[in-house]
DNA sequence: TGGAAAGATAGACACATGTCGAAGCAGTGC
DNA sequence: GCACTGCTTCGACATGTGTCTATCTTTCCA
């Protein structure tokens, strides 16, 4: 039953956490206003799975192209196949990229509201420094 | 000597990796190319201090206002002094704060050219989405 | 039907990380 | 000098994370 491909109903991890959906306006930018505990909770996996120089790189190259095949990822890194799919898994848990199966293969792709979110955070609200 | 305040550089962490400044515009959006090892390695310490909601929190403290005194942070959080203390290194190291003595208080101030460095990592180059 | 290929999952292991209490250091003021 | 306060550092500990090999699932095709 297909358990490995979007098993993540909208936001996961974020709404998992019991708030209500980070994806959906929900934040001002970091300058504007301290973030309360719960927001900070519900946003922070979404920087903690960025943390990581091979998901980074597997977000830009996600990011960069409409969609992209498992096999043209996992070449460009110097970790085995398990490992890119472990990072994937967290990336698609965390909400940030969403995967299909076509065939043998499984594309994935960038979710931009996730991208849209994480970049409200750093607008500056009145352009103060 | 004061080791406790502004041991850092400049960039620090990242700097240390051997990249020369990721500060300095140095880096196209994600959705516009990939990124690679090197400045994905650069990058993600970012990233990945932004990653624990209480640091999360703690910048968004710093950035909302000028500056601000660590005993007006640690009295917010659930944990102890030491504890916000080893956030505030975190961040500290990694470039995304600096901070300095005054008489018995330290202060704390968001460095806004890490933040611009991570916003202009989720601008839209194009507008495709 | 059976083999091959693409990915995901499971289990194990070394290492990193978040937290704490105790102790140390840097200023202030008596 | 000496006590006090604000903050950092140290050392310890439980938990989390990244990686691997081995195995499983899904799909395709002869």
């Amino acid at each position: 039953m297909s358990k490995q491909c979007s098993p993540v109903p909208a936001s996961s991890s974020a709404a998992s956490k019991g708030y209500p959906s980070p994806l959906a306006e929900c934040c001002p930018p970091l300058m504007a206003r301290p973030l309360d505990a719960d927001r900070a909770a519900a946003i922070a996996p979404f920087f903690k799975a960025l943390g990581d120089p091979v998901r980074l790189r597997l977000v830009s190259m996600i990011a960069s192209s409409a969609e992209i095949c498992v096999c043209d990822l996992t070449g460009e890194f110097d970790v085995s196949g398990p490992t890119i799919s472990h990072h994937l898994r967290v990336l698609r848990e965390v909400g940030l990229v969403e995967c299909q199966r076509r065939g043998t293969w499984v594309y994935y792709r960038i979710r931009s509201d996730a991208l849209r979110l994480l970049g409200g955070l750093f607008r500056t609200p009145v352009s103060r420094d």
